[in-house]
DNA sequence: CGATATGGCTAACAACGTTAGCCGTCAAGC
DNA sequence: GCTTGACGGCTAACGTTGTTAGCCATATCG
């Protein structure tokens, strides 16, 4: 990982961060460094290696941020805060089939780490869980959810239910 | 709605349903109908019309399966169902932001009444359940929950749990 | 000193959505 | 019956996208 690179990364994300991934374009990333685009094809073999650097980067500070937590309600506020914060990035790392041969190995799993432990090792818990979670965020950066609906609650809702006991 | 227009829109939802929102092409869809593509445009604005069309269908099919259930298993059965059966259409429909101007009125709702029905009018459970639903279903679909996972298993995990009445 | 890697460049291609503008067919109105 | 206009095709073209080929300057190293 050369100086150079870096920077390509850091600017591809600021592009995806302020306007969406479809606002990452080769020629617009090169505009960003004063250079012209097949250059970047000097760096990286494609644009998708591009993104998955990109990526990569987003699961490290999204598991750093929820190894932070202690209890579940902590995590899951973690999550959504994460998410909200960085939407585009969320969406970019979250939807669509991950670039996986591209990624680093373990940095999914270093993600989801924080939910096995919280919920004590029952896999399927957590699971169901993550999709809880997962549905949640991106049905509201989706604007799914009827307009003024009381989101915090839905949460609150769904984390409750998950606290209580029960055999499956 | 003429008739020519229902045929481009059924061409237009096969090329998704075989390969992808991504294989719909204005070009490939003209191909089908043994046109050229600008003649497209003697029928919808853009492209994003003829997705509206194929969006406003998947819902009403949606929509019909779901109203077919009668227990919340049995919806959440009928839910995942549709989605494996027809994942590049699903896909479509429920990620990303939704074209609601391009969209008759109410197909919305009208999917989601079953589920409000099934949980007896408490919006703030209906909504964690469809989080957690289309958590399940996306999650799924691109292939993030690990190899061989038990997602049977899961969904019963989560659908035991929100059955658990607990106050919120 | 020369060879090689590094990292720029221009020109170009194919595929995409889309527009402009032309033309044939056919039904309706005078 | 002739004309007029809507309907629905067409070709040519434009701008944007990712990407490739091939050229060239610099700088490092044997």
């Amino acid at each position: 990982m050369s100086e150079r690179t870096d920077q390509i990364v850091a600017e591809a994300r600021a592009l995806i961060e302020e306007g969406g991934p479809e606002a990452l374009t080769m020629r617009a990333l090169a505009a960003r460094l004063d250079i012209r685009a097949p250059s970047l094809y000097k760096h990286f073999p494609d644009k998708l290696a591009v993104e998955a650097q990109v990526i990569a980067i987003a699961f490290g500070e999204l598991a750093a941020e929820l190894e932070k937590t202690g209890s579940l309600s902590e995590l899951a506020a973690a999550y959504r805060a994460y998410a909200l914060a960085h939407p585009h990035l969320y969406r970019l790392m979250n939807s669509g089939p991950l670039p996986r041969h591209l990624l680093p190995a373990g940095v999914e799993d270093r993600a989801a780490m924080p939910l096995v432990r919280a919920v004590g090792g029952d896999e399927h818990l957590a699971r169901a869980i993550w999709a809880f979670a997962h549905g949640m965020v991106i049905l509201e950066l989706d604007r799914r959810f009827p307009d003024g609906a009381d989101l915090d609650r839905a949460w609150r809702t769904g984390l409750a239910v998950f606290r209580e006991p029960v055999q499956h």
